[in-house]
DNA sequence: TTATAATTTCAGAAATTTCTGAAAATGCGA
DNA sequence: TCGCATTTTCAGAAATTTCTGAAATTATAA
């Protein structure tokens, strides 16, 4: 890896992140790169870059594309690809929440939803009851995120900022309602 | 395998998703026969039920166990340790989001903590301006994560339910509070 | 204590994931 | 269309993760 300093602890700490995020070394490397270079960034680039095979890069940047994270910018009078982020660090963010909801929560929502659906009434089992349970929160985690995703930066920023402030401005619409 | 089917498919089911939550196939699959069964489970059971080694189920125990989210209950004449899951689905859901944010997050911000603390201050810089970004937008998200994992489950559950229309309570507040 | 039951450990085997690099496919200007 | 530049694919190799099972450790009842 060639690299300046600050550059490349930032590509190595992300490589090391990439399987607890959903991808792999490699990737984690190359998004890294990609978010912390000013200008834009072909193939070869990348595979000269981090020291990989030029197929690896190949696979990698699809894995990327496939997560929304990236996307190809031309670059007058050359054919190469070249890649830039998708969109500012605060969309990426939400992308990758997004994302990681289809691939860790979605699956197992429509499983639940099958096996409650085709299974007796038999409201008694144990089982069935956690199902139902599980099957609960998810759908509310689902909707939760699908308004976040809806709302507009700002609003979402004060939001998060506000925490479980929220509560109290509860209990103050809940005042001012029922006047 | 030999377990009754809805349980079978259930069990398979967390296997299959397991290291996407952060896992491995098997612990997936401790899980939620540990979960989905109304008695407490020992390892020898454990390890009967998903045809696996010994060894397998004292690793995957102890990982879960890491994770809080399973605890033994000694059976009165009985020294075998017995599983059960530590808290509702509720609870387990919220234990897994704060481990996660432990494994994911944590350390990439005190990554970016240390990064932008002993570099120039050269705010121009390109790389160190995405770096302050990330690292402003993973502390709000981690404020929030505490806050939220200190409401009561009522509250949190009507915030959840509430989703974007928090943004019109947020309105609403700014008109209440500008009077 | 001692004997027995239960759990943990960990070296090597098995399974899975990731990576390479050459061949195939694709895109594009002339 | 042809010829060259670029990207993709994928079989096998390499690296990593997971699993087994026997030995070591720990716990407890007598």
């Amino acid at each position: 890896m060639n690299l300046p300093p600050n550059i490349e602890s930032l590509v190595v700490h992300f490589g090391e992140m990439g399987s607890r995020w959903g991808f792999n070394r490699t990737v984690g490397q190359m998004l890294a790169l990609i978010v912390f270079s000013e200008i834009p960034l072909n193939a070869d680039q990348i595979a000269e870059s981090l020291g990989i095979s030029r197929g690896n890069v190949s696979m990698g940047l699809k894995e990327l594309q496939s997560w929304r994270l990236i996307r190809t910018q031309p670059q007058p009078g050359d054919r190469k690809d070249y890649f830039i982020p998708n969109g500012t660090v605060w969309e990426l963010g939400l992308q990758v929440m997004q994302e990681r909801r289809k691939r860790e929560v979605d699956p197992t929502l429509s499983m639940l939803r099958g096996q409650l659906m085709n299974s007796d009434d038999d409201s008694n089992n144990y089982a069935q009851q956690k199902m139902r349970e599980i099957h609960d929160l998810l759908e509310l985690l689902i909707g939760w995120f699908d308004d976040i995703h809806k709302m507009n930066p700002d609003n979402l920023k004060t939001l998060l900022k506000l925490g479980s402030g929220v509560g109290k401005v509860l209990d103050m619409k809940d005042k001012v309602l029922r006047k």
